[in-house]
DNA sequence: AGTAAATGACCGGTTGGTCGGTCACTCTGG
DNA sequence: CCAGAGTGACCGACCAACCGGTCATTTACT
């Protein structure tokens, strides 16, 4: 019997690699063999587990989506009140900008390829849909507030899209200058900016 | 006496056609080649404008920027209430998502550029500082509001941030996806969030 | 021996940048 | 009036480096 190995978790090592290379240099300039260097294996073997770089490319944002979705929900999970769960998910987001830096990072990159073109590639069918979730999902935290009348809204979608896009939007500001704010200040201004905006 | 050009409006033309090119196909796929035939000009012409492709496109961000501050300088001019220039500044970068199209999707570069690294490039430092003073003139219209009694904010720099924030995550939302939500309904959307949330 | 798995030297296409040469135009002096 | 020298501007064939992807070979295990 020949070896066998454990197919999946190197895979995810693979995409571990490919995250922290992505994220250093960027996509177009990080190079295959870096990738594979920094998993520890030779570069062919990386082709044994993606098919080419875009391949890679577009995995590592499946994956490190589901593994982000994974982690809000766990978070989030248990909390009722919708004031409550909106001012928890803004918290856990900012925790995550500290805690997963390299992700937000290779973002750029899934952001640029994103925007630009057609969008008919796997990436960009992806990347709108993961944005379409996420604005559902936040909508049904307002949506749940203003039923219950601890919060007052027209259009819950459209809100959570400005939600979302603070978000993103100081990830970038943030990663461009460390030293422009405090993240923690900012947390605090923007959680009360938030919940002034939406209430009644 | 040698043939006279003007060299300044051809290096606008160079600068412009550039702005095509990197937003149709991204900094790091544009060919060079392509940005001449984009300028009606020869690949070697580019070179006698442009040290190197780097350059090229850190001369592209400062034009682009000085181009975008002169145009919202305009636009706000003559409005004194705080309360309504905060108003048609929103409603000016939204203008501009629309009318400045491939100056945002280049911006897609210049953020992963930034972003990353040490950031002691000189793209890097001249984006940190166009992030700083973005916010210290948005800052100001809310300081002066806090003045006069028309808005309640502790602090100033952070809301303005955040507003910056709100509407770099939404052009890179939008350009994502244009189908996703219209600019007009979500202009007025977060217009009347960002004026809820700085109500004494 | 037999096989899954790993590998890295190699190939080929691509492209940033160079450079020798051309072009277009003016000025000079015969 | 013209020949040709002088010069700023322009050009694109070419070069060298780089890197994604392949595959013949080796490894490591039963």
């Amino acid at each position: 019997m020949p070896i066998i190995v454990d197919k999946d978790k190197k895979r995810k090592d693979i995409l571990l690699a490919a995250m922290q290379v992505f994220a250093r240099d960027g996509y177009h300039r990080a190079k295959i063999e870096a990738v594979a260097e920094e998993a520890g294996i030779g570069k062919g073997t990386v082709y044994e587990y993606f098919r080419s770089k875009t391949d890679l490319f577009l995995a590592l944002h499946d994956h490190m989506l589901a593994e982000l979705k994974s982690y809000y929900m766990k978070e989030l999970a248990g909390i009722r009140q919708p004031a409550a769960m909106l001012e928890r998910f803004i918290a856990v987001a900012f925790e995550t900008f500290q805690l997963w830096e390299p992700f937000f990072l290779v973002f750029f990159d899934f952001w640029a390829e994103g925007g630009r073109g057609e969008q008919q590639t796997l990436l960009q069918t992806r990347l709108k849909e993961a944005y379409a979730v996420a604005r559902d999902d936040v909508a049904a935290i307002i949506a749940a507030g203003v039923k219950d009348g601890s919060f007052q809204c027209d259009n819950p979608v459209l809100a959570a899209a400005s939600i979302l896009a603070t978000l993103d939007g100081l990830v970038l500001q943030w990663l461009c200058d460390r030293k422009a704010f405090d993240l923690d200040a900012i947390r605090e201004t923007l959680t009360q900016m938030i919940v002034r905006s939406l209430r009644p």
